[in-house]
DNA sequence: ATGGCATAATTGTTATGA
C-alpha cells in the first residue's frame, strides 16, 4: 500500500492537481495539510467517488488537515488535547495502522511569539505521543513539520541556518520525536542530499534548486520495518499553479 | 534592509506562510 502526505496550500485552489495526482499514483492513504477550508465546504465528493473515506479537521482561511483513506477510517481524533487550531488529525486506517496528519506551526521569525509557539507545539506533539502511543504500536505521523532536520535536508544550509525551518532549536525539538522512537521513512531509503519537499514561490527557488526537506513520514519501528520504498514526487512542484510543497510517499508491505 | 509569490478573506489591503 502507498501512504502519502501533501501540504496542498488550499485544497480548493489545488483540487484538479490533487485529483490528477491521485488518479496517477493511486495512494491508499493521503494526509493533507493547509486545506484552508471549513469541513462543510471541503470538496469531498470527487474523493468519495474515487473510493476514499474522509476524516476532516478544517478551519477558515488558515491551517486545516485531512486524511483520505481507501481503508475504513475509525477512531478519529481532532487536535492535540484541547486544541482548536486545525493542525492535528488522527484516525485508524484499517486494522493495522494509526495515521496522523500533522501541520506544525511555521514559526514566523526566530524569537517571535510564533516561534516560541512552534517549539512548544512540537513538545506538545511529543507529549501526546508519549501519552497515547508506544514505539511498539503501528503509528504513522505524516505531514508538514516545518523543520529540515539536518544539513543534508537543505540545498544551501548556510543560507538557511538562521531561518525558522532550519534553526538548531527547531531541529532539536524535531529530534525529540526521533529520540522517542519515530523513524524517518524517506531517510531510510535516501542518503541525500535531499530529496527536498518545499521550494519558496519567490525568487525562482525551484529552478535554482533552493529546496528544503520539511515534509516527513515518521513511523514507529513496526511500520518502518514494512516500508519497502519512499520518496518525493518532485514533478508536482512543476507546471501551472503548484503548491509550494511536493507530495512525500512511502510504500508499505500489506498486513 | 527589504521584497519576492501565493492564498483567503474582500474589492484594497492584510495576515500568514516557509
Amino acid at each position: 500500500m502507498i501512504v502519502a502526505s501533501w501540504n496542498v496550500n488550499s485544497i480548493r485552489a489545488r483540487l484538479e492537481r490533487v485529483l490528477s495526482w491521485i488518479d496517477r499514483t493511486q495512494p491508499d492513504v493521503v494526509c493533507l495539510q493547509e486545506t484552508k477550508v471549513v469541513d462543510a465546504d471541503f470538496p469531498a465528493a470527487p474523493f468519495r467517488e474515487r473510493g476514499y473515506e474522509l476524516a476532516l479537521f478544517g478551519q477558515k482561511t488558515y491551517n486545516g488537515v485531512a486524511i483520505l483513506s481507501r481503508l475504513p477510517l475509525s477512531e478519529v481524533r481532532r487536535g492535540l488535547d484541547g486544541e482548536t487550531e486545525a493542525r492535528f488529525l488522527q484516525a485508524c486506517c484499517g486494522e493495522h495502522l494509526v495515521v496522523c496528519s500533522v501541520y506544525v506551526p511555521n514559526g514566523g521569525t526566530v524569537g517571535s511569539e510564533a516561534w516560541h509557539y512552534k517549539l512548544a507545539w512540537l513538545d506538545r506533539l511529543c507529549t501526546y505521543l508519549a501519552t497515547y502511543a508506544t514505539p511498539e504500536t503501528p503509528w504513522l505521523l505524516a505531514g508538514d513539520f516545518n523543520v529540515a532536520p539536518e544539513a543534508r535536508d537543505v540545498a544551501f544550509p548556510e543560507a538557511w541556518a538562521d531561518s525558522v525551518l532550519f534553526h538548531e532549536e527547531a531541529r532539536r525539538a524535531f529530534g525529540r520525536l526521533l529520540a522517542w522512537g519515530l523513524v524517518d521513512l524517506v531517510r531510510q531509503h535516501h542518503e541525500g542530499p535531499g530529496p527536498y519537499t518545499w521550494w519558496d514561490y519567490r525568487g525562482l527557488a525551484f529552478p535554482k534548486g533552493d529546496g528544503l526537506r520539511i515534509d516527513h513520514l515518521l513511523a514507529t519501528p513496526p511500520v518502518a520495518a514494512r516500508c519497502m520504498a519512499a520518496g518525493v514526487d518532485r514533478d508536482e512542484r512543476k507546471g501551472p499553479k503548484p503548491s509550494d510543497h511536493a507530495p512525500v510517499w512511502a510504500k508499505l508491505q500489506e498486513l
